[in-house]
DNA sequence: CTAGCACCTATAGCAACGCTATATGAACTG
DNA sequence: CAGTTCATATAGCGTTGCTATAGGTGCTAG
């Protein structure tokens, strides 16, 4: 069993250090095993790639491209916490189809040295964040929100990954997601755009402290009052249209 | 430099590895230089621990009881979501004070294996939350809530060891751990929070809100909602005398 | 006191690891 | 056709985790 193909052998590393970092099993994965599915040698690994790292390096690059791909697939953008929601999903959909690979992404931690990959994630969706800053949405910004966002993905993951399949719990991926999300979201972001009319002098209040208090950044109640009090202010400026 | 004071050689092996791995700064800890540290031989630690993992394993389960000491050690506060809001800073304190164990302990992902150190530290949470639980606060089942916080605890810890020290932003920790917090709990369990200062166009929306909300009935509130949303507003009010 | 026994440790070494100094072949360029 | 560059192979270095085997140590029994 070798990958023959005719392919260029730096093509044929490539697949043969995929395939076998997908089928390890939890296992390390060798350089020897690498080079003898790909039928070459040692010496042209390390021409071609430096060292092992770099070898699986590029392979991330490529589940890496496959990984933005998906991320980008979604996003036709009406409503950017909405698309957060899907890169979250989207996220923890690759790292259990292909959990070998993303603990290479994103469970390779040293200290000091941060995975470029990491990064680049993070850009992704400080970039999503910042079609929702703009809309008013975000109450933090996008790049703080960014990095906190993908911290409790990646805890998530990388936790439903440690568990055996049949425990899996999507719940708890909803869960934390929707709680990182309604976190750093404005209360009209939960709102799917119910206008309404002849609203009392209670909601126009509520509306006028809710605008208010969201340009003044008011630190007069600590973020996570904050979050409770606009949703009752959400509350109250709906109870129009109940 | 040697591990001597005439300990058994089990604590001397122990004792290496431990400081072998503390200050190991990332790259890998042999078995051979923990045998030299120790003044012992290969065998001897394969005699006491197995393997590698096996010495690995012994000193994590120091480490742990360190980790749950310090977690144990907070907790008299009578309001257990303070509390576990402080065994979320532990538990970031701990991964950045001892990065390189915390990555042998919360780390070292494999598939379909979970390490029994997370599912400790998950019921020592879980524990917590209980009380939690049944004084009314929780709106999720204490086990899923303490999956989620803690995947989520894990993930920024990972994310702020990954990072270089200048850089590193406890803002991060403290946004996601109030959002998990929030999330997984009713809205009475909020009452502490950090008094700041706020901003003139927020109190007059705050003061016409307050004014507006007593001349009517509404009835999207309850009573008790009411009356800690009436006194929020009330903060905010008076937030220009400040 | 000695014989036996269980426990602990050392000598020496294996197979596998990541990696490389060196050399050879192929392909393009002048 | 000579020269240069790129790409691959041969062979092996140093280190890794780990172990088969044997020897030393302290105990209890006769």
């Amino acid at each position: 069993m070798s990958i023959d193909g005719q392919l260029p052998p730096k093509a044929r590393l490539l697949r043969a250090a995929a395939e076998l970092l997908a089928n390890s099993g939890g296992s390390a994965v060798s350089t020897r095993q690498i080079t003898q599915l790909a039928g070459v040698t040692a010496p042209t690994l390390y021409h071609h790639f430096g060292d092992k790292e770099g070898l699986f390096d590029a392979v991330v690059a490529a589940g890496f491209d496959e990984y933005v791909a998906g991320e980008r697939d979604f996003a036709p953008s009406g409503q950017p916490l909405e698309d957060i929601r899907r890169m979250w999903d989207n996220h923890v959909q690759f790292g259990l189809k292909q959990p070998e690979l993303y603990l290479v992404m994103f469970g390779n931690i040293r200290p000091e040295s941060r995975p470029a990959i990491v990064a680049d994630a993070e850009a992704l969706m400080e970039e999503m964040l910042n079609k929702a800053a703009v809309s008013g949405q975000l109450n933090v910004p996008p790049k703080e929100a960014a990095r906190s966002i993908l911290a409790a993905n990646v805890g998530v993951t990388l936790m439903l990954i440690a568990e055996k399949v049949p425990e899996r719990n999507l719940e708890l991926s909803a869960m934390t997601r929707d709680a990182m999300i309604f976190a750093v979201s404005t209360e009209q972001a939960r709102d799917n755009g119910s206008v309404d009319s002849g609203k009392s002098s209670v909601v126009v209040a509520a509306i006028a402290l809710n605008a208010a208090l969201q340009a003044s950044h008011s630190d007069q109640l600590s973020s996570s009052e904050l979050k409770l009090f606009l949703e009752w202010l959400h509350r109250i400026s709906n109870s129009s249209t109940s």
